[in-house]
DNA sequence: GGAGACTTGATACTGGGTCTCATTGTGTGG
DNA sequence: CCACACAATGAGACCCAGTATCAAGTCTCC
């Protein structure tokens, strides 16, 4: 569960310390998707004493780490998702919020076609993509 | 300059009121993305009167109509950048800011792929992409 | 010119996120 | 095993982008 998260940070040096925990385990028992706010909602139903301003360090850390990355919905709010460090993109339930990685998927012929149409020498590249998870798809 | 906008706005049906023309002149003479903050700069520097929420209905009624749109940068705060009302894409220079627009080249393929792997629908998609605008290589 | 709809600016407010600082907790070296 | 330097914490003030409210001003059309 949250093991992982905490795994990696010990590996980053980063001290595991009690706060650290609750808050990685809040992360852990969510799935897809969430936004600061809700973990700090979690955080108070569960009268965990964490305070507003730790949960947004650990995600901070977490997303130098790698292991949560944050997603702007189309909405213009933002949330955060648990994911791998390796590159990828995210694909998004615009209904229930799950997640999923994709890999690279092609993305950098499009980059390179778009450097040489521009003259622009591309860097770094944001692609989400929002859509209805099968679930949510039968679902209707 | 700002005629442009002001002529789409026009056909749009939105009055030209004496406001909307001093702050369709400040995102003319602004080239590449600016923020809503770097307008209420301009419109105070210039002594112009308007206010704060006149800035923000303006953008919100230039983005209704394509004319403008919101990019997220990679550092997390959100620009505005005029631009033509198709579909297309942004490539941001990170150094001066400067902006292109790429049309579609390619992106339908892999939202496919993105599809077929994960069976989600997908439903739109945001890409952004960052670099260097050849002056800004060149100057290094 | 006048009625009524649209627009405006001031201002209060919200929500996400950061800063500060006194206090507490950790990992380390001995 | 302990002491200690230093990182981490929580509380709360603060900041910034953006929104809501509302009274006053401005357009349009008759």
């Amino acid at each position: 569960m949250s093991d992982e998260l905490l795994r990696a940070l010990d590996q980053a040096g980063v001290r595991l310390t009690g706060p650290r925990r609750e808050i990685a385990a809040l992360i852990a028992r969510r799935n897809g998707h969430f936004t600061a706010a809700d973990l700090i909602a979690d955080a108070s139903k569960r009268r965990l004493g964490v305070g507003r301003a730790t949960i947004f360090r650990l995600l901070d850390l977490l997303a130098e780490q790698g292991l949560v990355e944050r997603v702007d919905l189309p909405d213009g709010r933002h949330a955060y998702v648990p994911c791998e460090p390796s590159h990828h993109h995210h694909l998004v339930c615009v209904a229930c919020g799950a997640i999923a990685e994709v890999e690279d998927c092609g993305i950098d012929a499009v980059t390179a076609e778009a450097s040489r149409r521009s003259g622009f020498t591309i860097e770094s590249h944001r692609l989400e993509l929002f859509g209805r998870c099968p679930n949510c798809r039968s679902a209707n």
